[in-house]
DNA sequence: AAGTCGATATCGCCA
DNA sequence: TGGCGATGTCGACTT
């Protein structure tokens, strides 16, 4: 690890030339102007922010407010560092598609570099895949007789989440979400239903389930203008939401 | 502007607890676990990690690799350090939802805390807001005759973005998006046209026109079936997207 | 390389 | 405060 407080932009550039060149993550915090040309165009006026480029390529720009950055590149760029007029350019830029950002900093509080070394085995509990694993380990959950015969089941309009039969032997379109829905959900489960019955030739009927823990207004309106089912179900059985929606139901 | 490099846990915690009561932008590099709960649930086990806190209340925990932070706290939260076994524990917390985060380190590379000011006068261009001016300035980009007649028209689907006739007086529902669009905004679109002709009661036609710089395969037969229709448009007229475009129509 | 969709999405706007 | 849709969304997975 190095860091230098205040440094000079030459030691700030050597510290920064180094650590991108060592596969460090790089820390550089000032006052800066910043511009980007890509996917969209954007300029920042002076401010001072905390810059960090990543050994993957990646680059943040955070000012003091907002969880998202106010700038940045994604992974795979290429990250570069230069005096211009004496000034510390961080500069980061890709190709598909093509788009560069660009920091001058005029006054430098802080530059460090990091050897960071991560297992990353990140445990994630609560979502969809959660919910569809719930399903399948207890189809009752979304109707009694309900039989599931494959996921991801391909149709023109995308893959079915849940794909099965119920009790008479109708075609079931099942669409999964972790939290509460909105109209988004119920088009996605309009293009799945309107596909699969194109699919079979209108041979049976297809029933079209929407499977989250609550729905809003305008989306249970839109359901039932389509002749589409609503079941309400959480990701996880214990959570405190499941609790609060068994409170609402009562 | 306050650096530590490799401090005791006991420095760090005072640093952090200043850092955090003086509205400074906190940040702190070390080994670490990671434990979050509220929306979902997660776990990280050891590993070196930047840790940044804001005065705002977001809290970040980035590793190496990755755009995202590995794991993160919203704007509004409430930040707290301590000592645990002798350890520094860093949480942040909040209601509405309920969740918190706790991240707690065994080793310390470098804890810092900076005063940051920023004007935060981030200009844009290239989004959805520039397409809709474009198009509003020249109709006729849409189609010949055609006339704005509202933007965000509600509708009980939604918020059509511009809504308007055509040369023969027919209703025509605009969907605007900045990049090349896949089946979600052709099912954003039906819903609006659906929900239009209930409005209207059958009474006219209504026409749906998805104006974006290009659509996938799937996408375009989707609005094939659902008789309707594709205007290719950029949210900037000099765009090197745009040339592209272009020169793929020839 | 492009398409598709989930996400602890975040963020801004508006009722 | 919740609903709704845009985002330079990102990221994972599939084709």
């Amino acid at each position: 690890m190095r860091s230098l407080t205040r440094p000079s932009h030459e030691d700030a550039l050597a510290l920064v030339v180094d650590g991108i060149e060592a596969g460090a993550l790089v820390t550089v915090v000032g006052r800066c102007t910043v511009e980007y040309e890509g996917r969209a165009e954007s300029t920042l006026g002076p401010g001072e922010r905390h810059v960090m480029l990543k050994p993957d390529g990646a680059a943040l720009v955070h000012t003091d407010e907002g969880q998202q950055p106010v700038n940045w590149q994604p992974p795979d760029c290429d990250h570069d560092a230069s005096l211009v007029d004496g000034e510390l350019l961080v500069e980061s830029h890709r190709e598909t598609p093509t788009e560069q950002l660009a920091v001058r900093f005029d006054s430098l509080l802080q530059a460090s570099a990091f050897g960071l070394t991560d297992e990353r085995d990140l445990s994630l509990a609560g979502t969809e895949e959660d919910l569809r694993e719930r399903v399948l380990a207890d189809p009752d959950l979304v109707e009694a007789g309900f039989v599931p015969l494959a996921t991801e089941r391909a149709t023109p309009a995308g893959a079915v989440d849940v794909y099965g039969e119920d009790s008479e032997d109708r075609a079931v379109v099942v669409e999964l979400k972790r939290k509460r829905v909105g109209p988004d959900a119920v088009g996605q489960l309009t293009r799945y239903v309107d596909a699969l019955e194109r699919d079979l030739h209108a041979e049976r009927a297809v029933r079209g389930i929407l499977v989250a823990p609550s729905v809003t207004d305008r989306a249970r309106r839109l359901l039932a203008e389509r002749g589409l089912e609503f079941v309400a179900l959480e990701p996880t059985a214990g959570s405190d939401a499941d609790r609060q929606s068994d409170a609402d139901s009562r």
